[in-house]
DNA sequence: CGGTATTCCTATCGACTTAGTGGGAATATA
DNA sequence: TATATTCCCACTAAGTCGATAGGAATACCG
């Protein structure tokens, strides 16, 4: 019950990989004598898919397409050509885990008539429909006090 | 996303049906004098699994496997032969909406790793790993603190 | 006993979703 | 120009889900 499609572990595992090479570019920036600067936003380094899918073991060509999917959300920015790669859009802190899960999957809905109030007979007064709605409310507001950088210092 | 299958909300709809179906029973005794005697446990009134078909609009075949099902966890007694039927096996406080929902689509398990800890290479350190059993825990939590009485009292 | 209403069992089907593959076009770097 | 990368579209194999079908077992009722 409630089982999460690959598709979404695997996103976030992409996601988690992507939090790493960042704290380590850094790192390895600092030691090297030369302080870190932010020139293209919060987040500079970037990674392939294939070198993600290799890591994490994840089937190449399918990983791609999510990656993709995560940059039409906003979650990613993508550099394609040559030396291209990924690269997290903002902080893991500013990434929260309902816009990773919404993004790949579209929003959490127990059932059609958490929208659709009309979906039997009775209509809003459905007492169903009100248990849904609250299960809906708990999923989301677990998913949405969570960050990226929670998921990371777990 | 987290899309609940009709056969649950089939199930849970029959459920009310079938409280509902107790509430009517016992008041109709109520009014011609008789009071109510709890003889072959909490719960006395069946309604068939035809009857609740038609009452919710649902299939009636595949009801009645739902029906089955529920009866072979526990949560509802069947009756068979002829003026037989079903009926719940509980008081409606009794019964807890996370039974009927693991009756009708076993545990909760958002990803396979909440149990099976060896899934990647990090084993019980892996950090979606914890992500994951946070948010069965917290389904596991909403669904374990109501009961079929809370839905129909919504 | 025979008729009927019910649950119970098993098999099957079509539609949809999911995970994964493949081939290449566009784009950036060197 | 050669190369490495994202991007885009189409496709397949396998599984799940909702629903249907046919009948066997069981219980009541006259
Ligand atoms: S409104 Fe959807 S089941 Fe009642
Ligand atoms: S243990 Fe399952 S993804 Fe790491």
């Amino acid at each position: 019950m409630f089982s999460v499609p690959t598709r979404t572990q695997y996103g976030i595992r992409a996601l988690v990989h992507l939090a790493k090479a960042e704290a380590v570019g850094r790192a390895r920036l600092e030691k090297s004598g030369v302080p870190f600067a932010a020139a293209q936003g919060p987040v500079a380094f970037t990674a392939t898919s294939a070198e993600i899918a290799r890591a994490e073991s994840i089937s190449p060509k399918y990983l791609e397409g999510i990656l993709t999917q995560l940059k039409a959300k906003g979650i990613v920015v993508a550099e394609r050509g040559k030396n291209g790669g990924f690269r997290l859009a903002r902080d893991p802190g500013e990434i929260r885990m309902l816009d990773v899960v919404e993004a790949l999957e579209g929003e959490v809905r127990p059932v059609d008539c958490v929208e659709d109030s009309g979906c039997c007979a009775q209509g809003v007064a459905c007492m169903p429909r009100r248990f849904w709605i609250g299960l809906k409310e708990t999923i989301d507001g677990y998913l949405s006090s969570r960050t990226l950088r929670d998921v990371i210092d777990a």
